[in-house]
DNA sequence: TTCTCTATAGAACACTGTTCTCTAATTGTG
DNA sequence: CACAATTAGAGAACAGTGTTCTATAGAGAA
């Protein structure tokens, strides 16, 4: 049962060459945009060459998709919430995490959300996405089950929050977002949606 | 009076060329999606030589930049509404209008946001995409006007609502959208938010 | 018709993602 | 400790991209 072929494969080293060429790619991107991801860059960047993306990640969808999944692991911990705080709570607590990170992370955002249409996520990617979006359900139950919110299916009503947060924080980042003061709006659209629904 | 120069520069062809490579452009993107929408593809498709996308629009930004207003107009005309209902009738309907526009145009829609972010777009471009939302604004205002929303700032409210819009129909388009009914999710969303803003 | 000018076709260039080949280093074994 | 087998990786090479350049064909004016 010992590593029957494991052994033979994994030699010993990348696994840190791995997380360098992530780290590298998320540096360039929050530095100087998309545009500036190749896969030269990426590579010169973590001081390897250009093959060390393919041999790990397959190609450069692939890379970009080890960039989805780290970006909804990074958000999965930003929207969870402190657990002796009251539902209703715990869910604004959750949705303005959300914006933060969001704004803090702008090009890994976009390029979250942007894969999700251009690329064809392995199944285990679109599960990590998921799991972001399970947080917000448990949240919106835990409320219905408090009296906070009207009772009713958990999805659906955890779905319309999270398009109106997706909406808003896209509109912000992709600059177009009309409002006075976009943290300010950001609430008060969420406010409203919770008190609409409750 | 009479065209002191326009003679001498207008040939005599060209505007019709350009109405080509829009078109050629839209079917390629709709038809093939935004990797197949190549300088060479759309030039060929559009029966000239690449050359004629540089001559008239400079690169292929400028090209893209062109689809970009051309959908903000087809945006425009879609969230339009009769003037004969109610404030908030009117309302609704633009709210569907903007769905409908999406759904039917998810390539076209996705360009239009995408570019937000990634290209510098003339402040022409960015006043033809106001456009759209300057009608949003109006049937907000209208409503507060009626009674039918709690009076407010008209850009802020019109603000709420256009995020939650497009962040429902863009999670929709990018296929991660966990509601069962997509277009009852979306009309849920819509009627909530409204009500908790009057 | 003839001349001028301009739009455009086609080749050429730099850069992209990707593949290939060969080398050098690491690993398990005698 | 030394050796053979394997494999990760460097660098060149290829197809396709956006873009530029140059020469030509064709439209408008005289």
């Amino acid at each position: 049962m010992a590593g029957v072929r494991q052994g033979a494969r994994t030699r010993t080293a990348s696994v840190a060459v791995t997380a360098s060429l992530i780290d590298a790619a998320l540096e360039l991107l929050e530095e100087a945009g998309l545009s500036a991801l190749t896969v030269r860059a990426v590579a010169t960047r973590a001081g390897v060459a250009p093959m060390g993306v393919y041999s790990r990640f397959g190609n450069k969808d692939g890379l970009l998709e080890a960039l989805f999944v780290h970006g909804f692991q990074t958000l999965q911990m930003a929207i969870e919430t402190p657990s002796d705080a009251s539902p209703l709570q715990r869910l604004s607590i959750g949705c303005l995490g959300y914006r933060q990170f969001a704004i803090e992370h702008p090009q890994q955002y976009h390029l979250m959300f942007e894969q999700m249409m251009l690329l064809d996520l392995t199944p285990e990617s679109r599960e990590a996405a998921k799991r972001s979006f399970t947080i917000l359900v448990d949240r919106v139950r835990e409320a219905m089950n408090s009296g906070d919110l009207n009772n009713g299916d958990s999805t659906e009503v955890a779905q319309e929050v999270w398009s109106a947060m997706h909406g808003a924080v896209s509109l912000e980042i992709a600059g177009v977002h009309f409002a006075q003061d976009r943290a300010a709006n950001y609430t008060a659209m969420i406010n409203a949606l919770i008190k609409g629904l409750g």
